[in-house]
DNA sequence: GTATGCTTTCGGC
DNA sequence: TTACGGCCGAAAGCATAC
């Protein structure tokens, strides 16, 4: 099954203040340009009748609740961090295994929790609402199907508070009507490419063709869509261990070429990164540069060592050198400058190496 | 021809 | 007509090694 938190910055917000209930909330990530630029990270429901939704730019959803008393917060993350700790620890007591997905999601195999019966999932996964909703003052909608895929799409299918059960013989009527983007992997720009195929639904996609699937989103992309389509999957529910990336990226006051600008936003992102990373033990290897351009296309470069990174001053001066690189490759100013450390491995006490004996 | 690793872009939340 | 965050993981695309 997957259970699925909902709304879940704007549900904290009012966990904290019930009394805006009733009201549109808005939770914004400001850039801090100017008073009201940056995006909506999430909105509750009362503000999604609205129109309001994630992505939008903050003066959008302004305009779209102007007649109306609504609420803008800035997003609060450890408060929401905190909240969703003590659901995902509930949440684990109910799982034969357990995987979270990012701050709001998680999968739960309860296969020999319910006996492989889906009444008794059905009923486990009203116990996991009632339990969160009592102990934590948190909604969620939960989807249970023979899979992750099929749950993830069921829990998407009636919220908020809501629980679908898919059994395995209702699965194929129950995906062919539903349009593609909902299937995970199907964004914009597939989903764009799949009509003009003249694939609109899940059932369209299940029908047509593996080879020419393959033909047009390639061996692994069109492998995935056409099994997807008719709910076969078999990725298993398994703990996801360290990230595999850690990055920061900050919108600057006004798009510009000034080096001395980009440089000075770099140095904060790098120690920040290097600060947290270090403290947890955790080394790197490979360091990026990424760029979000006036026209909002982004761009990066990185680089491999051969070793982790030993310091702040060459990860700074890495990612600096590679900035220089994408300003030297465009004409256009910058907006955002980002920095991105990956290639992970736990440091040790001391690594032997050949030459030690 | 296959496996592997690195760089860059894309998509989800 | 515009407006527009901050993350993450996955996959494509390419190069290299065998």
């Amino acid at each position: 099954m997957l259970v699925d938190f909902d709304y879940f910055f704007a549900q904290c917000e009012e966990k904290r203040n019930p009394s805006l209930k009733d009201q549109p909330i808005v939770v914004c990530v400001y850039s801090g340009r100017t008073e009201d630029s940056g995006a909506v990270s999430t909105a509750n429901y009362v503000a999604r009748k609205y129109g309001v939704k994630s992505g939008m730019s903050i003066f959008l959803a302004k305009r779209k609740l102007a007649e109306v008393n609504a609420v803008f917060l800035p997003v609060d993350r450890s408060f929401y961090e905190e909240t969703s700790n003590n659901i995902m620890s509930i949440l684990r007591h109910y799982a034969d295994s357990f995987e979270q997905v990012g701050i709001d999601e998680a999968y739960l195999d309860v296969t020999e929790k319910a006996n492989g019966s889906f009444k008794e999932a059905q009923r486990l996964a009203q116990r996991i609402m009632d339990e969160v909703k009592s102990r934590e003052k948190i909604t969620v909608s939960i989807g249970v199907g023979p899979n992750k895929l099929v749950a993830k799409i069921a829990a998407d299918f009636k919220k908020p508070n809501g629980l679908t059960v898919v059994e395995p013989q209702q699965t194929e009527s129950f995906l062919a009507p539903l349009p593609i983007d909902r299937l995970f992997g199907v964004g914009k720009k597939t989903s764009e490419k799949m009509e003009t195929l003249g694939i609109k639904t899940i059932g369209d996609l299940s029908r047509f063709d593996v080879q020419k699937l393959i033909a047009n989103f390639g061996k692994t992309l069109g492998t995935y869509f056409h099994y997807a389509a008719l709910g076969l999957d078999d990725s298993p529910v398994s703990e996801k261990g360290m990230a595999q990336s850690v990055s920061r990226i900050s919108t600057l006051r006004e798009d510009t070429r000034d080096v001395a600008v980009i440089m000075n936003k770099i140095e904060t992102l790098c120690e920040d990164i290097y600060i947290n990373l270090s403290q947890m033990g955790i080394e790197f290897k490979t360091v990026s540069a990424v760029a979000v351009l006036k026209d909002m296309s982004v761009h990066s470069r990185s680089r491999t060592f051969e070793n982790p990174v030993p310091n702040l001053e060459l990860l700074t001066n890495t990612v600096k050198e590679l900035f220089h690189r994408l300003i030297g490759e465009t004409n256009l100013e910058i907006r955002r400058a980002g920095v991105k450390v990956s290639g992970f491995s736990e440091k040790h006490e001391k690594q032997r190496r050949l030459t030690d004996f």
